[in-house]
DNA sequence: CTTCCTGCAAAAAGTTTGCATTCGT
DNA sequence: ACGAATGCAAACTTTTTGCAGGAAG
């Protein structure tokens, strides 16, 4: 946690309580929070925060290479604290984000067809484990 | 064309004139286009159409396995009149949504980590070789 | 002290809903 | 004719914008 406000320090990102509540309570979670979610947290510490500053603070600290944004849901943006390149799985039932481990090199290259890649989210759509141990698909 | 027809038409779904023009629209179409292009262009035929009908025309078009949507942009949804499985580019300076060729058999997997995979997409974002050619990247 | 950020409110953009009317088969 | 889809308008959700006041370095 420390380390990565050293990284926005030297990147001139103006450490402010908001930004770091931000990190701070998306810090180790693998559930991927919605916009909405973040915020409502954020509220219970800083009650008059608004969700101008909530998308500001995601969107400062996304440009930072701190967290990465998903677009696997088509209703709202959802985020996760890893920057790192990794994929995930969108369960139709539970309506939750997973991490999942795929290995492919191809999705790791600079290049294809001749343009240029800067980054690549790979989407995986289906039920997951826990989803399909409790049951029928009753979606 | 007519064969998409009889295929909807055995799965019992109503063809209305609106429905058959976002598949005359969309067909053979790579440009990926939005919602608000659609419906755009099927004014030019049926004036009184709503963006309800768009929206209802697509997701049966969709339902029915015959285009797929993509959630690449962050703030609207697009079509591909292929619904095949293939993967996508995002121009960050143009805004323009690419087919990509790329071959990853584990992007194929029905299951991973214990998850039920339906559906995949892979999304590149980066700047395409259109706009690499026009020069800098003035974004 | 200066600059950048926040909070607020309002607006914008995309999408969904309910219901009377019309269309497809 | 019957059930299903459309058009319309309004609502809803998510996200963005503008600006006055306030915090960070």
């Amino acid at each position: 946690m420390e380390e990565k406000l050293n990284r926005l320090r030297k990147q001139g990102i103006v450490l402010t309580l908001q930004r770091i509540a931000v990190l701070e309570f998306l810090e180790g979670k693998t559930t991927h929070p919605t916009v909405e979610e973040i915020y409502d947290n954020l509220k219970k510490k800083y009650p008059t925060v608004s969700p101008a500053t909530v998308y500001n603070s995601l969107e400062v600290l996304k440009q930072a290479g701190e967290i990465q944004s998903l677009t696997i849901r088509k209703d709202k943006v959802c985020f996760d604290p890893d920057p790192r390149p990794h994929h995930h799985f969108f369960c139709k039932k539970c309506k939750g984000v997973i991490d999942v481990g795929i290995n492919c090199p191809v999705l790791k290259r600079g290049h294809l067809d001749g343009h240029k890649i800067e980054e690549m989210q790979a989407y995986f759509y289906g039920i997951c484990s826990n989803c399909m141990k409790k049951g029928g698909d009753k979606r």
